[in-house]
DNA sequence: AATCTACATTATAACAATTCTAAACTGTTG
DNA sequence: CAACAGTTTAGAATTGTTATAATGTAGATT
């Protein structure tokens, strides 16, 4: 899902109808370099400006839950407002600048393994992830007071 | 805050009114040993039961964000679709059970500091929160399949 | 103690994000 | 080319939260 934009033989064997409108959210989110995240408005903006037709809010949800379910969008939750979802689906850290609302993905080698010395009897570690909130380290603003 | 049923006091040393709306929230809220992790539906439920006179919803939502401003509660963002509160407002890590949608604080014993190795140029770390997500581990449902 | 006023509470309306509904549409199979 | 299941769609419904504006009250002022 991650190349080059036969989307469509894609899409068929998640059992996915290519229809055109899940065809261009597969241009929209996965035909990208970078990891890639969003919320549904974010979403819905971007695939409005690249498409000369319109998309449906509710079909950008359809498709959002159903590439999750398939395991190709993960949801990251950063703040209760609205959703964030990512196309980066493992495990992985975030770094979250305050100013801008912009995610940033951590790789291997921005954080340290987590050490966890407690376990929880009866339960399973499932996942250990990392957020880390950054904001503008303004010096200069504070001489202004 | 903490300790007993003076919060009158500490209500107006804090600037705020102690009408019997906030002083019985105070007593649902901080009159525990231990960390409380609630939404506003749970707290809700929790005052009318103790309580004889009804609270307006409305006024549940503004005494916990004149606590939250205050810095007696903090927000917990653990899922987009409800608030989560936390009578610990330091920064601080979680263990979330997905099966009973529990949260539980971590100490410094629990987790080791993180080490954080990648820096944002011009932006300053703000908090390190780790969330530990566990379930039960099921080893005997496994076999019955 | 009566009055005053700024702060609080309340019911309800407004709102934004998300989900549901049910009718119209379309990709696929035979 | 049917026929059918899956899909899209507009709009309604639902949910969590915030805003509004009328009423009530704590605490100060007389
Ligand atoms: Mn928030
Ligand atoms: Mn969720
Ligand atoms: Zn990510
Ligand atoms: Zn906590």
């Amino acid at each position: 899902m991650v190349k080059n934009c036969n989307f469509i033989e894609k899409l068929r064997g998640l059992g996915l109808r290519p229809t055109k409108q899940r065809v261009k959210m597969c241009e929209v989110l996965f035909n990208r370099e970078k990891t890639f995240h969003f919320t549904i408005n974010d979403l819905v903006k971007m695939i409005s400006e690249e498409m000369n037709e319109k998309i449906s809010l509710a079909t950008v949800y359809n498709t959002v839950h159903a590439f999750e379910k398939k395991g190709y969008l993960k949801e990251i939750t950063i703040n209760s407002d609205k959703s964030y979802f990512d196309t980066n689906t493992s495990v992985h850290h975030h770094f979250y600048d305050e100013d801008t609302h912009e995610l940033i993905d951590c790789d291997e080698n921005d954080i340290d393994p987590v050490n966890i010395k407690k376990n929880i009897t009866g339960k399973k570690i499932n996942s250990v992830e990392v957020l880390v909130k950054v904001a503008s380290d303004n010096q200069n603003q504070k001489k202004l007071n």
